[in-house]
RNA sequence: GGAGGGGUGGCUGAGUGGUCGAAAGCGCUCGCCUCGAAAGCGAGUAGGUGGGUAGUCCCCGCCUCGUGGGUUCGAAUCCCACCCUCUCCGCCA
């Protein structure tokens, strides 16, 4: 969340930052209710202080042997009226956090004002869209003709925008999550952790899923718990209500789970394949760093993910998302793009965001700049590096042959111990 | 799941109704000493928040001893609920 401190010296780049990103927030209000529980504090405060103070006087007559019931009852009297002015501030209180918990953070001015995907600006490309010269397949056909997905048994198991891997299929899947890790943790310097998958509310709050996108994921009924929409959540909560070692930063976490969507609001969007499905896996990239080195820290992570893409060989572009289509608690973010032919068209495959103090200061995670220094909010940061079920989809789409077979990209062969994906005459799997 | 013990500052740990945001030790910072270092000696060292101020220096107040309620003039201390943790028993991949 904003620093309430900041919103109240500086409204009006509040008001420019939410008039940048497309919202609306009640900020009038909160300036209000924030003036109104700081003049009420402040009576409560005095009134507190008076208590204190008479009670010490009792201690000290009682010690003397004096009497002290006068004294006795007047703060039996304010003890009362404290306790009601203590629960007005409660109420002012929480309407200030709400509103303050549904603010998003201020997009970076290096970030070009837009309304939505359409002013997102292309920084860079690399490769070429794949050419063919046969009718390239979608991925949900190739897999299904190969056996290796399986999205009407996945329908039986659960529900629609589930998949089955199977065979070389889970084999992909997993020979992408490896080569993932392998290269984040010995070429980029990231230590792995493999988190839990259900947190609980604070946790969402901390990362700023929740109470804003509460429709947007699955809860468990009973529990104060819900299954990770990505890593970012458990990965940057590793530190919450922390104060970190300055030595300690940066902080680099790579970590692969399996994320859970619930995907309200996409009904009839990509509604075939493994692009938009209720549980995917994703190795995540997630830093924690000193607020001056963000945006630099933000440019090392995007090459990292991007490395992902040219190691596999294919086609991309990266992105740079306009104020409008920013996520919520972002300052400025980055999309890698992938070249999807069954789309004839780039997809998202990669999210990179800096949320600058934004993050940290909801879940409370803090640094000493120096020994004795006040702690300060460290800034964090995380992209996917990559979506693995989009990776899949786009090896197989790309390296897709005339024959139907797939060929494996060459950074692959070492964990799929096959150089290609096909059939044999029985319509086995072979290359196993 | 059952029985019992326990959650105090960066760490260890004392504190069972008032003078306790909190002894002592460790760690850390600064100073003295030293050619330098160690040892020794001295001083300092929780977080948040409101006000004095335009201010991260300074001054005053308020809140925080797992979390939330309660009792009381007054709660780290007493009562209730919850969370976490340790030991034993049961169950279990």
């Amino acid at each position: 969340m904003l620093d309430l401190k900041f919103v109240r010296s500086n409204p009006e780049a509040v008001r420019e930052g939410m008039r940048k990103k497309r919202v609306e927030v009640p900020l009038d209000e909160l300036l209000e209710l924030d003036e109104k529980r700081r003049s009420e504090l402040f009576e409560v405060e005095q009134l507190k202080n008076e208590r204190n103070q008479n009670s010490k006087e009792v201690a000290e007559r009682k010690k003397a042997g004096l009497d002290a019931s006068d004294l006795i009852e007047r703060t039996r009297q304010i003890s009362k009226e404290i306790k009601e002015r203590d629960e007005e501030i409660a109420r002012l209180d929480q309407r200030i956090q709400e509103i303050l918990l549904a603010i998003p953070n201020i997009p970076d001015a290096s970030v070009p004002e837009g309304d939505d995907d359409q002013d997102n600006v292309e920084v860079s490309k690399w490769g070429e869209p794949t050419q063919f010269d046969f009718e390239p397949l979608a991925h949900w056909d190739l897999g299904v003709n190969l056996d290796i997905l399986d999205f009407e048994r996945a329908v039986k198991i659960s529900k629609s925008r589930f998949v089955v891997d199977k065979g070389l299929g889970a084999r992909l899947e997993r020979a992408l999550i490896n080569f993932m890790l392998d290269l984040h943790t010995s070429e980029h310097g990231y230590t792995e952790v493999f988190p839990p998958v259900l947190v609980n509310g604070d946790s969402m709050t901390g990362t700023g899923q929740l109470p804003k996108f509460a429709e947007d994921m699955f809860k468990c009924e009973g529990y104060d718990l819900y299954l990770a929409p990505t890593a970012e959540v458990p990965v940057t909560n590793l530190h919450r209500d922390e104060i970190l070692d300055p030595d300690q930063l940066p902080i680099y976490y790579c970590a692969y789970t399996p994320c859970f969507r619930a995907e309200a609001g996409a009904a009839g969007r990509d509604t075939r394949g493994l692009i938009r499905v209720h549980q995917f896996n994703k190795v995540e990239l997630v830093k924690f760093v000193r607020p001056e080195t963000s945006f630099d820290e933000l440019e090392k992570l995007v090459a990292d993910a991007e490395k992902v893409l040219q190691l596999l060989e294919l086609p991309y572009r990266k992105v740079l998302i306009c104020t409008g289509d920013m996520g919520f608690s972002n300052a400025k973010q980055y999309d890698l793009e992938v070249w999807m032919p069954s789309y004839g068209r780039y997809v998202e495959i990669s999210s990179c965001s800096n949320f600058t103090d934004y993050q940290a200061r909801r879940a409370n995670i803090r640094f000493r700049p120096e020994p004795g220094a006040k702690p300060e909010f460290v800034h964090t940061l995380n992209g996917s590096g990559l979506a693995v079920g989009r990776t899949a989809a786009a090896v197989i789409e790309n390296y897709q042959q005339a024959d139907g077979t797939i060929r494996v990209p060459k950074v692959l062969q070492k964990y799929m111990g096959t150089d290609v994906i096909k059939l044999d005459r029985q319509g086995q799997l072979i290359g196993i």
